[in-house]
DNA sequence: GGTTGACCTCAATCATACTTGAGGTTTTAT
DNA sequence: ATAAAACCTCAAGTATGATTGAGGTCAACC
């Protein structure tokens, strides 16, 4: 075993360490703490001790946000997990589908959006009184003050 | 024709017209234009005035932020455009061919993220010693120091 | 010709997501 | 036992993408 997997079989991680492991700097970490998206207890010098599931949390923090999805809303997300006990395989797969239902938003979200900028932006309609760009009477209705592209999807 | 197609065929707009056409706020309008995103001329009375064009851009601006690319970058692509003349058809369609790439590979990307959060974060592989978020060793070489997701993509 | 709305500049503020640095303590290794 | 490495807190700074407000000017309408 090397020291590496010893120190995770321990459990008490230090920050360095899940710094290393995750990828991410040591102020960051401070900082998901401080926005509670992880949690440490502190050893008897005021040092910071991790338990092994941090780095899964970590690794779903940066995934979430490679997605787009803000901490807050992360955060939200991980709140479902189990306060008391350590997440399960069925904890963490619950969450998984969480996330993947919001990608395949996302991903539906930018093809309607790639669609609508082949059809519109790249028309040839530069005639002023016809393109949807333009005016917008042919276009989103008279509720709104016209050329506003994406506001009917999400965001 | 109405008061705002006499407006647009009289191709001086205000900043205020442009802003209810376009959605966004006058302060926006500003703001791109310290960023070099969209240009004016001033009137006798310093107000800025735009041509019809600059609808397009804004939603061209718009759009593209609405797929993750920021404003640095959209001015680079914006850049392209001709700089004497009003663009054509022609021009808009290469700029549009060019964000639908950039939108294809982040869809592509989206993808493989959803596929990896999907076989990895929802693994059951909780076990410490085999799973790859906790062990490096075989999942990203030897270079890394572990638990790095994402950056073998873009980003 | 005056009032109202639209416009001007510039500095400050906001939100998100962090990083950096100062000044000090703890842990680890020799 | 001591020095280096790692850790601590807290305030300030950075970047992006804007908005808000103060103080003042310009334009449109009656």
């Amino acid at each position: 075993m090397t020291d590496q997997q010893k120190k995770l079989v321990e459990a008490n991680l230090t920050v360095g360490f899940v710094a290393k492991r995750s990828g991410v700097k040591v102020s960051a970490l401070h900082f998901y703490e401080t926005k509670g998206l992880i949690r440490s207890w502190r050893n008897n010098g005021n040092q910071r001790r991790y338990k092994p599931d941090v780095l899964r949390r970590v690794a779903v923090i940066k995934a979430a946000q490679a997605m787009g999805i803000t901490l807050e809303e992360i955060k939200q997300t991980l709140a479902t997990l189990p306060d008391k006990r350590t997440p399960t395989k069925e904890d963490w797969s619950a969450l998984s589908k969480n996330w993947q239902a919001q990608l395949d938003e996302r991903i539906a979200f930018m093809q309607r959006l790639r669609d609508r900028v082949d059809g519109c932006i790249g028309c040839g309609c530069l005639s002023m009184t016809k393109c949807p760009i333009y005016n917008k009477d042919d276009y989103l209705g008279d509720t709104q003050s016209g050329a506003v592209l994406l506001n009917n999807s999400q965001e």
